[in-house]
DNA sequence: GAGCAGATGTAGGGTACCCTACAGAAGCAT
DNA sequence: ATGCTTCTGTAGGGTACCCTACATCTGCTC
């Protein structure tokens, strides 16, 4: 039941009041109905590298619904030091506590590789929901399998070394970007992945040596992806599951 | 309708068909007519150490709702290594996917302490949420609650050592369950925070050393509560803000 | 092409933790 | 008590990782 709730609308092209184009997973999954009652709150945004769309503990002002790019959800302890819980793509929206009306996330949600997309605000969207309970219930599940993604990756976390983990990070963001070299410093990764430079330009060494990446200054490739899924954990696989239900290809 | 259907039940008063009293805080939060058109389908069931309640990756036949007790959210992986992603007790319910329409979980669902409560079985909840929206939004909203704590334990799982981890656990669980010692041995710790026996003892022995706990086979009581607090990461904290959300004390 | 800022390569010491193994202790049943 | 099972204490080797420091390189600006 739950593929029938996610289908394309087939009805030409959907587009923000401004004339702005979606191509957001879950907008596009909408009924007509919902869609139209939710379209004049969706103000289209860039999403440039590093932007923090909300900082960790902040009040939640809007909910983003990213056409392009992709958005990562980082806890931030007090030391600075930061871990990665999620990741964000055109399958998916931030701001999830907003949607069942809550206003604080502990969250920060920072643009990780540049795109676009549409937000909402957050007062506007539980307007919105309160007479669109199939959109209510989308952005729900939605919420709730990341949650079940979000939970693999602290298992994974605890469990699994660093070169299963970046494999596992390069993967899962390839599939949410077009092909091509993810723009994406060693840096960066270390931020996400919870360890440091040194360790994370150590495992994409080895990545590398093997064939199965690729990178200069500030981008990596996948080389050859079959080899990087066998080196990656098995929680790619699972998360993979969850990300079929979301109708991410 | 039937009359008994429309009495109004005081707010900790309320019982399933059966007679058995609810304790759980979110059936006890519902409106009246949420918690009538839920009541039909609530069955006692009493929740013995270690059962399993949901295997991973299977089938969701039933959501549950303790009474007491405690549950725990567990990822297996496939050499047979685990962490948990969470735990559950009164103030939650477990099958947070049913509530959304989803039938399956990779998350395993394990009693961690003995305790009671009441079980919906998943088709039977769903058709009862699509006309209980407040019941819908409440459910859903902890299911994002829960999600928000289990992406701080992602991070945790990442950056805070075991004594640390440890003291958080103990405090999490305590906050739980009625005070006294907790029934858990160190193996079962060991389980939950993804680590080995050995590893868990050591760190208890430190805790146990410094007076924050005492512990005799298969039972941990915490001597002193502040200066535990200040032995866990920051982590508890954070979570404990969300816990605040949940309505527990 | 010189300078600069940011990105990557690498090294070495320290440590928390994993893994295995075994010994001792506590509870339980007979 | 005796055995039996389960739980806890402890040790020692191995390793992945953290942390710091510094060297080198790349791409950009002027």
């Amino acid at each position: 039941m739950a593929r029938k709730d996610l289908q394309v609308v087939q009805s030409g092209e959907r587009t923000n009041a401004a004339g702005k184009p979606v191509s957001n997973i879950i907008l596009l999954s909408t009924s007509d109905r919902d869609y139209s009652s939710l379209r004049p709150h969706l103000e289209y945004v860039n999403l440039p590298n590093h932007l923090v769309l909300h900082e960790a503990g902040g009040k939640l002002e809007f909910a983003y619904f990213p056409n392009r790019g992709l958005i990562s959800l980082v806890v931030v302890m007090k030391d600075g030091r930061t871990a990665e819980a999620g990741i964000v793509g055109s399958e998916g929206f931030t701001g999830a506590p907003a949607a069942v009306g809550l206003r604080r996330s502990t969250l920060q949600a920072v643009v990780q590789i540049t795109g676009d997309g549409f937000r909402v605000e957050a007062g506007a969207l539980q307007n919105t929901l309160e007479s669109a309970p199939r959109l209510q219930l989308m952005l729900s599940r939605y919420a709730v399998i990341r949650g079940m993604q979000v939970a693999q990756t602290a298992a994974c976390n605890r469990l699994h070394d660093i070169e299963q983990r970046l494999a596992r990070w390069l993967l899962m963001t390839q599939d949410r970007v077009d092909s091509g070299p993810l723009p994406i410093t060693h840096d960066f990764l270390a931020t996400m992945l919870g360890t440091d430079r040194p360790t994370v330009s150590l495992a994409a060494g080895v990545l590398q040596r093997k064939g199965l990446i690729d990178y200069t200054r500030g981008a990596v490739t996948i080389m050859n992806r079959k080899k990087l899924e066998g080196c990656a954990c098995e929680c790619y696989g699972v998360i993979r599951q969850y990300d079929g239900e979301l109708g991410l290809k």
